[in-house]
DNA sequence: AGCTATAGCC
DNA sequence: GGCTATAGCT
């Protein structure tokens, strides 16, 4: 039996948001450490991991191993009904055909209870293998998403340029150009707001525009973005949540079809 | 004449957004006490009861009964240029073939007069019986509607279930299931807030959430909406105005049609 | 009242 | 699939 309880809804709202435009069906893997889902976006280009830790919920218990085939529309729509604040709790048999989505309210008497029927997926586990990475950039999930917003506007493809202490931003359009360039950057008070660039090896790779702006669903799931990059290899894209994590993986483009 | 000043036009603009997506047409009925409709909507299956007192007007004359066939959207075309707090007169001869609009900006002389064809419209006058009722309700408008839109997503009826000191609001869908359960609840400070059952026989109906969508326009016309229900009668669901009130009344599907 | 999210339209 | 119009939320 899986029984999770959320201390605010907010979070699997975020969540199921960041990942619904990638993904309309996915398999969420329950085990005694959280909750995780291994997925390959519709276009089979964007590798999405997700790892929910016991320690983001209030309480957690899942005494064996469950897989839940959600439909994210579904699932969307119901958590949408949830108000952010409300207290969330997740519970599901040991051999479920539905899920279970119980939301109440802090304040006072009121309880909305969801029941989800669940999908049989089809779905490989993926292993995703660790990667070395050549360079490491942490930077503001919102500063990253204007980015990509503004030069996807300019181009379909969103280059990459990382030297010792700047990151490029570049873009090649038929109407015109446009590139950001952001420096190294700490802010002692803020720190949310630093740039960090870790690099072993300088970078320069190219990117579909199309996918990041799935990626940048997850904005406001954490107030930094780690973007991890290595020559020829796809990149990480990570959205740290308070016990746990949202990453994405993207293979970059090759020079002839860049 | 009729002379029917408002002293503030969202009134109106209020009572007009809430019935114009039900009904295209409809009469108006001037009398000395005030402004009535009775229509049913275009689908025929919801009525709607509409009272503006002479109370509700700054200042209100009407010597003889004046019949106001009005086309809705036209209305609230005119009715939307008016900035909400203007002030509004209403403004129509004994056998009128328009209705005129009088908007005038408390702070500034600015006057925007409005003149609206009359449609001649062949509708009965519909006398709506008393009727007694086993279990009414009282509760916040804004969350009424938000359990209506909710429930929505999850499937086209919602059932009411209302026992002693709860109402359920259920709904079972293809893909899943949803129920709210509220409970009588008294905010002193926020009475608007609260919710009331008050109960005579258990309850257990089940209404079209098409047209629930409708009624829930009214939301803005008050802050508590009052339902009260009977057993395979139409329910009623009222939203006072400061004085007078706008009701629908709204049949039951019955069980071989849920 | 302004912004954001959704639903219908092209 | 993108855009525009509408409606809900802060």
């Amino acid at each position: 039996m899986l029984e999770g309880k959320f201390d605010e809804a907010s979070l699997l709202k975020k969540v199921i948001d960041a990942m619904k435009d990638s993904v309309k069906l996915c398999n969420f893997n329950c085990t005694e450490n959280g909750i995780s889902v291994q997925a390959i976006d519709d276009s089979r280009v964007l590798l999405i991991s997700l790892l929910i830790e016991a320690g983001s919920f209030e309480d957690y218990r899942c005494d064996r191993n469950i897989v839940l085939g959600l439909e994210m529309e579904s699932l969307n729509k119901i958590i949408k009904n949830g108000n952010a604040s409300d207290m969330l709790t997740l519970v599901a048999e040991d051999s479920p055909d539905a899920l279970n989505l119980i939301f109440e309210d802090k304040r006072r008497d009121r309880i909305a209870e969801y029941s989800l029927k669940l999908m049989d997926i089809d779905q490989d586990f993926l292993k995703i293998e660790d990667m070395k990475f050549d360079a490491v950039v942490n930077m503001p999930s919102a500063e990253f998403a204007k980015i990509c917003r503004d030069m996807k506007t300019l181009s379909e493809s969103l280059q990459i340029i990382i030297t010792k202490d700047s990151v490029k931003f570049n873009s090649e359009g038929d109407f015109g150009s446009g590139s950001v360039v952001i420096k190294s950057f700490t802010d002692l008070e803020k720190t949310e707001e630093s740039v960090r660039i870790t690099l072993e090896k300088p970078i320069n790779l190219t990117f579909g525009a199309k996918y990041l702006n799935d990626i940048i669903k997850s904005t406001p799931l954490a107030s930094q973005v780690t973007i991890k990059l290595c020559d020829k290899q796809p990149a990480l894209f990570e959205y740290q949540l308070p016990s746990g994590y949202l990453r994405f993986y993207l293979a970059p483009k090759f020079e002839d079809e860049e």
